[in-house]
DNA sequence: GAGTGGTCTAGACCACACC
DNA sequence: GTGTGGTCTAGACCACTCG
């Protein structure tokens, strides 16, 4: 019989069988709800899996994938032969694969996008061997100057690989690159970034409208999606005193 | 029987069953080191999970586990109805979490540390908020000139809660932050970081044998144990011209 | 010693890709 | 249609933690 057992920390499941849903995601996300709403308490403790899978009615393993979920998100910590325990309420996400455009447009600030280069060409060699072309493969080249709130804040170089996705100026001027991928199919999954930083040149500082000397992050990224297709090589620098990375980093 | 059919793409196994290494892992071990060897070439496909675990004689979770463990780092692509294809030698690790010194010596520099500060009391505002205690508690602050090969690399300032760990000169100049925390058993799990950039000052210049002006890298971190303890709080400015992070993001 | 998570098995049915 | 991975079950034994 299913009840409530006074004071047990997972009230009320419902699962929905018939849902094409994973019984398992189905779990772990009722279970993330109630911890942050706060009816489960951080530094409370779930009941054991047997239990907890006897009460929603799936087994174990269904439960222990569930709650493994939810520990790769640093929600949870399982501790052998000391239970399960709730150390966050919120869940850190291992590093978003987003672009700069997402990033600001979450945020309630507003991109805008000035195409400054859009061009279609076999592939420098540093681009080729990045993205893992052969010399003669082609790519569309693009240079964009990225606006926040009406200032300038980056200046974003890309590279597409023309198997992947034909690219026009209207699309860019009014979407994220990493958009117009997803929608063509080609979600990027797995990226390889390097973080630096130089003082702009004089030409950078008159295109980000700073003074010569100011202090630029940069960033190189290469872009997988999940075929393990090279979908994307871009070579940024953004304005340091209006930009930081914010990352998550879990083993 | 065990054999190895011809041209199958997983040769040989050997598995230990007395050994305390778990068998998925031996598995993807196994896989893993084919891959990079050139047994088992980028873009084959392996056989399906059935036959894999027939002939390795293990169940087929446990292979689904496996094959798991490798596609999270990016060696293996699953596709439903289609198989799994290796699309990458290499292992590529989501953002190790190591600290500077750690970085330095696996590329061989010779790291240096000297302890400029270290001394304890209560912990600032900020830094308490970031590692989540209370107005009173007490930390170690420590403030440490890092070379490599050498050379002024870095100024980094760090906090460690008192309750965690007691920390030494002698300790942090033979030794990293992150080598001490795990030898007392707070390995770091769980990392939130910042990085940006901005120009040294006179005074950060003359530290790193620079000149006002330099570009630097700066990153603010807060790392936590598995059990969710915060461990450590970092501040810290990298000469941006010896130093860049390399990060590897999956989703 | 009792309780907990960690690993493993041997099946089953389903959804999707490709021929 | 056939083959593949995705999900799920109902057990089992073990290793570790804690009182």
């Amino acid at each position: 019989m299913e009840r409530s057992a006074p004071g047990s920390l997972v009230p009320e499941v419902g699962l929905d069988r018939t849902s094409p849903v994973p019984l398992y995601f189905q779990v772990a996300s009722r279970v993330q709800q109630l911890i942050e709403s706060g009816e489960m308490p951080v530094g409370g403790r779930l009941e054991n899996e047997l239990e907890l899978a006897e009460r929603l009615g799936v087994s174990r393993p269904t439960i222990r994938r569930a709650v493994q979920y939810l520990v790769e998100r640093g929600v949870l910590v399982r501790k052998r032969g000391a239970g399960t325990q709730i150390v966050h309420p919120k869940v850190r996400r291992p590093v978003e694969l987003t672009s700069l455009y997402d990033d600001l447009a979450k945020t309630g600030q507003k991109p805008r996008t000035e195409v400054q280069t859009l061009r279609v060409g076999p592939a420098p060699d540093h681009v080729a061997e990045a993205l893992g072309l052969d010399g003669n493969a082609h790519v569309t080249w693009i240079e964009r100057l990225r606006f926040a709130d009406g200032e300038p804040l980056a200046i974003m170089h890309n590279a597409v690989p023309v198997d992947v996705l034909p690219l026009g100026r209207a699309d860019l001027e009014g979407h994220g690159l990493y958009e117009l991928l997803r929608a063509a199919g080609y979600a990027p999954r797995m990226a390889s970034q390097v973080v630096g930083a130089r003082v702009a040149t004089t030409a950078e500082a008159r295109m980000l409208g700073d003074v010569r000397g100011a202090p630029l992050l940069t960033m190189t990224r290469t872009a997988w999606d999940a075929s393990g297709q090279a979908v994307e090589y871009g070579s940024h620098i953004y304005r340091a005193t209006r930009y930081a990375f914010e990352l998550t980093l879990s083993t």
